[in-house]
DNA sequence: GTCGGTCAAGAGAGCGCTCTCTCACCATGG
DNA sequence: CCATGGTGAGAGAGCGCTCTCTTGACCGAC
């Protein structure tokens, strides 16, 4: 299509010249390699420098096999995505640790046509491995993915094709379940929850865990409302949770994105927060702190989650064989004004 | 270093001998172009399914010298970065722009030695166009950065090397004017402002559009703190100035994460927003709407600034003659409770 | 003085692709 | 009937790099 426009940089071949040695030897100082008489380095060092020799990627890609770069792929809509603070400080944790390594991050958002373009793109060979974030049961891209590829979950995978997969997930359950205990214990005992979606393991796993610490106490929830995750959903699940239950005194939410919509919404429509209804939240977002009525929350560790994503599939790409199939990571109730 | 993997792949080659046909041809046809008889596409068509080919990404780019790909500098620590929702809002938008195209987003945060990383990476051909955010005036990797990439700020880009750039921005002195004629409309006069830092164009702007509206009314700030957009930064600057200026009764905050610990922390030192202080922050960020107290601020489209910055870098790979250098996008207060 | 051993540097192939150049083929017109 | 032109497909070079294989220089040893 376009004609090949001259790049302009030097190559291999240039510095070569300019140091009057083979492309072999220049190869070799860049790749430090010990077997270069010390002399000889420096001649090539300093035609590297004089030619601001940099090497080509593509090119060094293709010989080696190897990229040097990892796609994180968010099979999710991009607003869903990003306007999720779970998801961003799991992109932090990743960055903060690639940010350690030479390894470059490749953001694939593709909430259209996944399959395809995920599928592709990582046969493609552009990266050494994958970290699957925000990621549905439904997905194909979960079945269809090589396993050739070393690859990553942020949160246990569920569905077809998600056994033996590595991932590293919140304890979901038992976070849910201190939500639920905390809020018996505060007395109430017509508790509802709004849940995430049930094709994601963590919508899955709290619900559960919330349920659970209820049977316990030989209770039942007088609500589940399932939504996505969304302040928009969580708005709807309310006004439906309160016209079928309007003595409700006891929510938990589960996550906190959700929760301060929930919160803000039960004070419009004139509950008092906690008085009324009790409220937990799940992930200690920002948000939860500074919220109308300060949150009460499950903590999740969200950037350790993706520094220890970054660093499995570091390890994978190692061809590191202990790297555990599964890492689960602790929860904490943080108690603050609404329970 | 490590052996070579057989990757396991098929090639053009391996089609092309499945096909019956030449390498070229397996390559006009996965190219679409319309020189190829039908039957015989059709025929290469089949082979492709069969075997599964996808193109190597590495060898297109190798042979093309483009990558298909942007990268998204970030010369700034990944924490300041992710935990900033305007910085997140513009990662969103672009985001969404790319996924309409065929392009990639590479990630680069590189707060540590980013000078190297970020030159080197530009040079290396990984990318064909860099998208820079959150920039300093004093990063060298402005000043470096090679023209011969087509480059791309969010935010004017202050100092050096700055001169000619394109550059997309939120009308910041008009926005940061706003608020300062709507603190003087609620009459208050003893007016100060948080700043974020000096060496971004977004903290010297909004400084100069709040003093410009104050002295239209020939008042001048009774404070001036300058800090750095963080929220630790921004209750430090609150305690100097209620030190220095106890009666204060209006503040200006250059961004809402500053803005919403300014605001718990007044309260929580027993100043009531907005009957005693009246607060304004800058950016309509989500925790503006759910703050203790609803937040006055300014908005900006920061989705709309990545998508725009996308849509420019695509357009100056291109080869578009008529992309502005400049773009500066308007901004609207947004009244709410804190004034 | 010759030989084998060691080590550094060069030669050359090849990674997977695209693109130009060439050629074969068929249809057309004089 | 042959010259002409147009069209579709193949041959082959080359993108910038790495790596194996080979060469050559130098050393000590017999």
């Amino acid at each position: 299509m376009s004609a090949r426009p001259p790049l302009g940089r030097p190559t291999l071949e240039m510095v070569a010249k300019e140091a009057g040695v083979s492309r072999a030897t220049v190869s070799r100082v860049v790749n430090g390699q010990p077997t270069v008489n010390e002399d000889m380095a420096a001649v090539v060092h300093a035609a590297i420098e004089r030619l601001q020799y940099v090497p080509n990627r593509a090119a060094r890609t293709l010989v080696n096999r190897t990229s040097n770069a990892i796609a994180l792929i968010v099979p999710e809509e991009t607003t869903r995505f990003f306007q999720n603070p779970f998801f961003v400080a799991v992109v932090e944790g990743i960055t903060a640790r690639l940010e350690q390594s030479d390894f470059i991050l490749n953001l694939l958002v593709a909430s259209s046509d996944p399959r395809a373009k995920i599928t592709r793109f990582l046969a493609s060979g552009a990266v050494d491995a994958a970290i699957f974030v925000a990621h549905h049961a439904g997905d194909a891209s979960i079945t269809d993915v090589d396993r050739r590829i070393p690859t990553v979950f942020a949160g246990r995978p569920a569905g077809e094709g998600a056994e033996g997969r590595v991932y590293i997930d919140t304890d979901n359950a038992d976070g849910a379940h201190r939500a639920g205990q905390h809020l018996i214990q505060r007395g109430r005992r017509r508790l509802a929850t709004i849940t995430g979606p049930l094709d994601m393991a963590a919508g899955q796993d709290r619900l559960n865990g919330f349920v659970r610490a209820l049977a316990e106490h030989e209770l039942e929830p007088v609500g589940v409302e399932v939504t996505d995750f969304t302040p928009r959903g969580a708005v709807r699940a309310c006004e439906r949770l309160l016209a079928r239950t309007p003595d409700l005194d006891g929510l938990f939410v589960a996550s906190d994105l959700m929760a301060v919509a929930a919160l803000t919404w039960l004070r419009s429509a004139g509950r008092d927060v906690p008085a009324d209804v009790a409220v937990v939240g799940f992930g200690d977002d920002p948000a939860a702190s500074i919220a109308e009525v300060p949150l009460t929350t499950v903590r999740q560790p969200s950037i350790e989650m993706g520094r220890l994503l970054a660093d499995a599939a570091l390890r994978l790409i190692d061809g590191d064989a202990d790297v555990a199939p599964v890492t689960v990571l602790p929860t904490e109730l943080i108690r603050r004004s609404s329970t």
